[in-house]
DNA sequence: TTTCGATACCCTAACCGTTAGTGTTACGGT
DNA sequence: ACCGTAACACTAACGGTTAGGGTATCGAAA
């Protein structure tokens, strides 16, 4: 395990990044299911091996950063001031989830994923993980004994969230209603 | 449109079955990944075609009868008694849908469905569908006067309740404590 | 410096789910 | 008795994904 930054490091992510790019630049000039995995290999000057070394499906390219949004919630959790409440934490980094979602340029990229039905059904799946630590680390937390179901439960309120904001005519309101509702549920499992 | 039970209907629906039945042993017998398309038409003595007409995906094999499933959430929502609260309307019939699901002779096919990634998101999938007729049947219901963003909340939080409940110790109590929670949330929405 | 293991990449050829195209049979209403 | 059509069949392909097996470049130990 030694040190990053060496020069095989950086070419790596190098051609990652080409790969991503170009599959991006493709998906939107003729659209998702119109663009073949070969093509974009050829495009982006890799074989169609090294593509899927580097991402583990076609909808994957999308979904480039979702590493990133896998950590943010649990770290919004773990990370918190040790003497502030859950709730608030959860309902601040979703707003900001929510704002990067919506900003100016986001909106083609979201459009083709609500076109395409695999793009969708990916997202789910991410959901699913994403929910899944959200609640390891509600769990883990000393500070709120809670049964593993209401974790659970929780983290799967809160990462619906994101996707039902998303898609509401004023998402920032929408995160708010929706954590009202949160929020009393979390509150009625209070001992 | 005449009426069924035509030798043509029967056939039909035989065929089905056929599909259906041969596909689920094979499946529990030799496991999900391991059975193709190809094989199981073979043994059904069907085309390939002939069961794609019948089954729009290898997973829908698994869920043959997802359909009544689709409906019964909703169906708990418009047919209960006029005076009877949303709440315990649902409450009861997702008890009765888990009970359904725990029962002998189902452990082998959920074994099966968690064993396998495409099964789990299949099912995720249609749970997104569930979530929105549901979440239709509750926003349609004039006596239940919310926001959209609250139904559509209600709704995931309750199809999500069945996937929590399936994996729970003690699925039953587990429906309870999560209705306890989706009902607190519910309630705080009220005008 | 030389050597050497690791790894990033390449190519070919397939596998598997799924669909299009094109018939052929047999049912059901007229 | 006839015809429209629904159900099914066959072949061939498409597109995502993976296996198998090879080359080259990097990084570090010898």
């Amino acid at each position: 395990m030694t040190v990053q930054s060496g020069r095989r490091e950086r070419k790596k992510a190098a051609t990652r990044q080409k790969i991503a790019d170009t599959a991006l630049r493709l998906f939107l000039e003729r659209g998702y299911e119109a663009v073949g995995i070969r093509e974009i290999a050829a495009e982006a000057d890799v074989a169609v091996t090294t593509l899927f070394s580097h991402f583990a499906s076609k909808e994957a390219l999308v979904f480039e950063q979702d590493a990133d949004f896998e950590h943010r919630l649990a770290q919004a959790v773990t990370g918190r001031a040790p003497d502030e409440p859950l709730m608030p934490a959860l309902r601040r980094e979703m707003h900001a989830m929510v704002r990067h979602c919506t900003a100016d340029g986001a909106a083609p990229v979201w459009r083709m994923i609500d076109g395409s039905t695999s793009l969708r059904e990916y997202e789910e799946s991410m959901r699913l993980r994403h929910a899944k630590s959200l609640a390891a680390a509600i769990a883990a937390d000393p500070g709120l004994s809670r049964t593993a179901t209401a974790c659970r439960t929780i983290a799967g309120f809160v990462v619906d969230a994101h996707a039902l904001a998303r898609e509401a005519a004023d998402p920032e309101a929408a995160v708010d209603e929706i954590f009202g509702m949160i929020e009393a549920a979390w509150e009625s499992t209070a001992t």
